[in-house]
DNA sequence: TGCCATTGTCACGCAAATGTCATAGTTTGA
DNA sequence: TCAAACTATGACATTTGCGTGACAATGGCA
């Protein structure tokens, strides 16, 4: 069975490390990138939201003693702002004091983690937090442009019209939408979508795209077509993609 | 059959062991070869940085302790320049040191070994390096001026302009994109892009390449004409570069 | 029980893609 | 300058892959 879903836990996340002592911020990385994260660090508060900004880090390891600006003030300011307020950050505190945890925590710090660390505890931690993230991620609405797909309450809507399919089409269209600009073969979206121990005729996938596609044009006054998102890649499969093909 | 693609993977990898002490680089070199990489040797830091330009080695194993210019010196170099950046570095530390390890392995090194060490784990250590690094490359957009290739959206863009061809001229630009600068027989070209238990008939690859070009040129407004990189070498095959021929 | 939505399968038709050939064009060397 | 060797290109028949409508089986629900 392949996975495709949750983007987050995959060994692709980018973790941003502040921290002004640059033997922890190396000692830090080489752990994470044994762990199959990707790092990228900083020495003080600006650098690191300037980082942030243009990197966009799955999470943030960030110190609680900073020069000029302490972690914490850079972490209230993180969380005020809607572009980075919901990416977590992993506090680190030099002492197990309680009042820093608690202060920490207050301010939507995610978790923390006191040095001296083993780097194989600061993985778990990290892994935690993004398995969390991920699945508060997994409910919540999916949407590109005006198609809507709320999990919750098991609708789509397009331009806030009901939209009606079957069930195989929902979590089709689930799947894509949690996938986009990326192109599945069928046996491929047979594993993600019916689940790895069925056997379908190789035409069904096509059946069920047409039917999700049917589904997708069936909302009249629609300023899009939305089946267009759903293309065919001849010799490779489908891909849901917002670019025109 | 022959192989083109995925070269860090091939058993044809070469690794650069930069080492002051005659005696490790050689025992190294016949670890390495006994192990099925080429290597080559430096012993210093200047020689080392002189034949990754040159030789481009796959991967580098520096040592910690290298007189004139320390190795996490070189390792700085090397991760600043654009041409050096993506070739992994695996350190060697003479002491089993933390600080060692902490102060060396931030520039980006990508794993670390401490002296002594056997032959096995190093063999090991290399493996998995590389690849990791393979994977990581595997998947990227390959990429020549505004012409992009993604494996992943399995699309093909000019400009951002989407380019369409049929599969079999994707996977013809696809190992070009990756052999660049070679000229390619056509029996090569047909075992790397078609398998090699087929049989073509001889002008079967210009037709390909044909489509290929008339594809790459189909663009509107393109700023240079793409078809001029898949070279015709008279009497030997075909090549992809970006020098005008 | 009977109705209806959903699902998987099949057969058919169409369009893209493929491989081959014949012909035309180009380069090379005598 | 000419012939030989090599390559480019248009056309064509065939193959392959995909879209689509129809249909029977299934299972939920009133």
């Amino acid at each position: 069975m392949v996975l495709a879903e949750g983007l987050s836990t995959m060994s692709e996340s980018t973790i941003l490390i502040v921290d002004d002592e640059a033997a922890i911020r190396d000692m830090v990385s080489i752990t994470l990138n044994l762990a199959g994260f990707n790092s990228i660090s900083a020495a003080n508060a600006h650098d690191a939201h300037v980082s942030i900004i243009d990197k966009k880090p799955d999470l943030v390891l960030l110190d609680w003693m900073l020069p000029g600006g302490s972690g914490i003030e850079l972490a209230r300011r993180l969380r005020r702002d809607d572009l980075t307020a919901n990416i977590p950050i992993i506090m680190l505190t030099a002492k197990s004091s309680e009042d820093n945890k608690v202060q920490g925590l207050s301010e939507g710090v995610d978790d923390y983690v006191t040095k001296p660390f083993s780097p194989r505890e600061l993985v778990a931690r990290i892994k935690t937090v993004l398995r969390r993230i991920d699945d508060k991620q997994k409910n919540k609405a999916l949407q590109v442009f005006d198609l809507q797909l709320d999990p919750t309450s098991h609708r789509i809507t397009i331009e806030d019209k009901p939209v009606d399919m079957g069930p195989t089409e929902f979590r089709l269209l689930k799947f894509f939408l949690m996938n986009q600009e990326k192109v599945f073969s069928r046996d491929h979206i047979q594993d993600s979508v019916w689940g790895g121990n069925v056997y379908l005729e190789e035409r069904t996938i096509d059946v069920h795209i047409r039917r999700l596609r049917k589904a997708l044009s069936s909302v009249e006054g629609a300023t899009i077509d939305y089946a267009r998102l759903v293309q065919t890649v001849r010799g490779a499969g489908y891909r849901f993609s917002v670019r025109p093909s």
